[in-house]
RNA sequence: GCGGGCAUAGCUCAGUUGGUUAGAGCACCAGAUUGUGGCUCUGGGGGUCGCGGGUUCGAGUCCCGUUGCCCGCCCCA
């Protein structure tokens, strides 16, 4: 037996690594105001038809979906953000608070070739800030995301890539432009791109081939197509990010994969990843609530791989830390005395733990330096009292068996907060 | 979905042109230390060599299949 292939068991060893990483997320989305919300991890299919598009690979070629007992078609979430504009809609949230501020934590589910920060069942954290039309919400957006993947990983180890897609007419105009610029180099394409030319033209924009990077250089741009409305709000959101700090790096070519972006769309590469180098990515999709039958309610938001947050992380929080933990150690004869020690510590809220084995004092110490302990109590040594032992300093203090409350005093002056 | 690499102890890895009972370091357990951890030393336990076939007198080593991981493509978080 063994887990499925493309998932994978967090093991004790890696928690910690997983709770700094979800401490940063947890510090940053309050600094910034949102909210939680957590939608269930199977939907409709359906949702995922209409909100993403089935023409993305994510939802079209990626998706788990399957049937239930009563032959609804459902699926595993493969992002986050459709759901919550459901749950937005379903809830009226946006009739109680016209501008809503969330943010999300969980797993998502696509089923891929694995690969190093590309699992089945990988992690995803995301905020979504809805009612703004206004270009300081794809800033505020950006900075946050910015701000949690910074605060993990060095900054100049991370790259912030932006874009601008236009609006639904826009980009349905650039698509015909670059149609009809492909369809002119059509014959040199590579067999990928060709395929795309009529289904997907704007996915031919970040093709890696050489010869397809070559016709791309001459390619149409969509700022040839932007109104001056949509560039004006383009480039108040680069003015935003430029006076708060936020460094990035402008490209024409950057596109992303799912249906709903429009305007403001980004991502977030970092140089420790490998060929899967994005470890966060996101943009504005103003359309995506009413595709879905809601309300026309505005949206930007972005999405974190927590996986490849975590590769890409450069500060490993220092480990071997003594624990806030009380080893119990006793022989044999001790055990009911153990028992009572441990169930009055645990009633004062001190945590603690023993060894069920009995072995020799020595062996029980070394587990308990092993466990970082910061003090240990030795039941019934000397007879009828009990030691505890400052494994940190080796200081020890003697206090009677019959006289727990002064034991619990004695810890709790000795321990750390 | 396509192309390629790897798979030996809990972990990281040796294993010589196929040839006796498959090794090391770390980890684990015990002792050195007459109730006291970390360092050191000594000893010990632990392996269907991913799994299934095949070639051979003989396979960890060669061949085929399969599963998993990794790399590239694709895609994205």
């Amino acid at each position: 037996m063994q887990t499925i292939r493309g998932m994978r068991d967090i093991l004790p060893s890696e928690i910690p690594q997983w709770r700094w990483i979800e401490s940063l997320i947890a510090q940053w989305t309050q600094r910034y105001g949102y909210q939680e919300i957590r939608p269930p991890i199977v939907e409709y299919a359906e949702l995922f038809y209409h909100g993403v598009g089935t023409d993305t690979d994510a939802v079209g070629k990626e998706m788990y979906v399957f049937l239930d007992r009563s032959g609804e078609q459902l699926a595993l979430r493969p992002e986050l953000t459709a759901p919550v504009a459901r749950a937005i809609i379903q809830h009226a949230l946006h009739k109680q608070s016209p501008t809503l501020r969330l943010w999300y934590y969980g797993p998502c589910f696509r089923y891929e070739r694995p690969q190093k920060g590309r699992q089945r069942q990988f992690h995803q954290v995301g905020a979504e800030c809805l009612g703004y039309t206004e270009p300081d919400a794809d800033a505020e957006i950006i900075s946050l995301a910015w701000d949690i993947v910074s605060s993990a990983s060095d900054a100049d180890t991370i790259e912030l890539v932006i874009n601008t897609l236009g609006t639904e007419a826009e980009q349905q105009r650039y698509r015909e432009h670059l149609v009809r610029y492909f369809e002119q180099f059509a014959a040199d394409l590579s067999d990928v791109s060709r395929q795309r030319l009529h289904s997907n033209p704007l996915r031919i924009l970040d093709s890696k081939d050489e010869r397809d990077r070559r016709i791309i250089e001459s390619a149409p741009l969509i700022m040839d197509v932007l109104s001056a409305e949509s560039m004006a709000r383009f480039e108040s959101t680069k003015t935003l990010l430029r006076e708060i700090g936020i460094p990035y790096r402008e490209d024409p070519y950057l596109v992303r994969g799912l249906d709903y972006y429009t305007h403001t769309v980004f991502e977030l590469r970092s140089q420790r990843l490998g060929a899967q180098d994005a470890v966060g990515g996101g943009g504005r999709y103003d359309t995506l609530l009413s595709r879905l039958g809601g309300d026309r309610v505005p949206g930007v938001g972005f999405g974190i791989g927590v996986e490849r947050l975590l590769l890409s992380s450069t500060k490993l929080n220092e480990q071997s830390q003594w624990q806030r933990l009380v080893f119990v150690a006793a022989d044999q004869s001790q055990n009911i005395a153990m028992h009572r020690v441990l169930r009055t510590l645990r009633s004062h809220a001190i945590p603690c733990t023993a060894d069920f084995q009995y072995r020799s004092l020595k062996a029980q110490l070394r587990q308990a330096n092993k466990l970082r302990c910061q003090l240990a109590v030795l039941v019934g040594i000397p007879d009828e009292h009990m030691t505890i032992k400052d494994m940190r300093t080796g200081h020890q203090d003697v206090v009677p068996l019959s006289n727990i409350d002064r034991l619990v005093e004695r810890i709790n002056s000795a321990v750390e907060p």
